[in-house]
DNA sequence: CCAGTTATTGATCAATTGATAAATAAGCAG
DNA sequence: CTGCTTATTTATCAATTGATCAATAACTGG
């Protein structure tokens, strides 16, 4: 993972081997190609990270919303704010086409469409039932998820150190985000 | 440029001369070598597609502030968010270590700074010469940067559809960031 | 049309690179 | 220790790839 996510997955099975302390074609008895190497590089960093206590912590009610979404994008920040997730993630979307909106499908599965509920929830709006999600409503949180994600970006792609505590970060981009997006939830259900 | 977008900087001067339609050796008669004609590449995408214009969008106080930074930030979202500048840009990053630092200096010096400038003038705070940017106003400017940014990214590099036009997206993000930043600028001068 | 210059191509080299197979080393049950 | 299995290495293949060079084609001024 850390080699592939330094060099690109043009990264050449030679060196892999040299920095694993192994001979190149002893990879083969354990990769049948390359190309299966780095499906499993995949599997390990974006399936294999990914915690389902997260999908608990935005549905917990019985702590306030604004908590609730600081502890989970402080979670789920410090997991993918490192080196080998924010490259091994870039370099995917550059060569493959499918890995990322598949990985982002779940992320809006199982994160986003959750937390917009609980934002309709908290401001007694229809349910996401009745009344699928808006497309201002995902922009939103889309550019919740944007700040966060270019902070890696700028850290391990572009690298410049960050000047700014992540958390603090994090913690304001909530708090504007959770004022902003009041205006552009549906209108109250009539009884 | 659009050759080395889609296939990185890693695509062979074979195909790109089949591309072209002419012979790969011929490639070796304009460039000296692969790599001074990817070098050429970011000239014209990076260097070349900057408008000096800008610099005097952000600075004309004729104009309304909000006005000037929606017509700048319009106006360089045009240029940047192109299937060529956006995935070059995140190829440079992975690759080579400086480019992207080099661009985004310039970036910083050329707009952010001046960004900042304006709107210390607007809320009658000191200039940036008698007390310098400090990170809190700088992250700001990043974020609003990013929002954008990040919009290339989906569409060009995970090759999702963007449902929402770019423009209102960007009005919106320039209405939020005046909103914000006012409350992380400086104390105003006392007389 | 000619001579000289420039543009373009075909053939090819040397290095790289993913992959294979046979040989050797290491581990292990009895 | 023996026989068998598993782990690892050495040697090598075939395809790819950046680059070179001599040969050929196209162009230009006179």
């Amino acid at each position: 993972m850390s080699f592939f996510a330094e060099h690109g997955f043009e990264g050449q099975t030679r060196e892999l081997a040299k920095r694993l302390r192994i001979t190149q074609p002893l990879l083969y008895r354990y990769f049948p190609s390359k190309e299966a190497l780095i499906e499993r590089v995949y599997q390990e960093v974006f399936i294999g990270r990914w915690k389902p206590s997260w999908e608990k912590i935005i549905t917990d009610r019985s702590v306030p919303l604004k908590a609730r979404l600081i502890q989970f994008y402080r979670e789920y920040a410090e997991v993918i704010l490192t080196y080998e997730w924010i490259r091994l993630f870039m370099f995917a979307g550059l060569k493959d086409l499918g890995l990322n909106a598949r990985y982002l499908k779940m992320l809006r599965e199982r994160a986003f469409e959750k937390v917009i509920e609980e934002i309709r929830f908290e401001y007694g709006r229809p349910s996401t039932d009745e009344l699928p999600t808006t497309d201002l409503e995902v922009e939103m949180v889309w550019g919740l998820h944007a700040a966060i994600f270019y902070l890696g970006v700028r850290k391990f792609i572009y690298s410049m150190p960050l000047e700014t505590d992540v958390n603090s970060i994090i913690d304001a981009k909530v708090t504007t985000f959770l004022g902003g997006v009041r205006f552009v939830l549906p209108a109250k259900a009539m009884a």
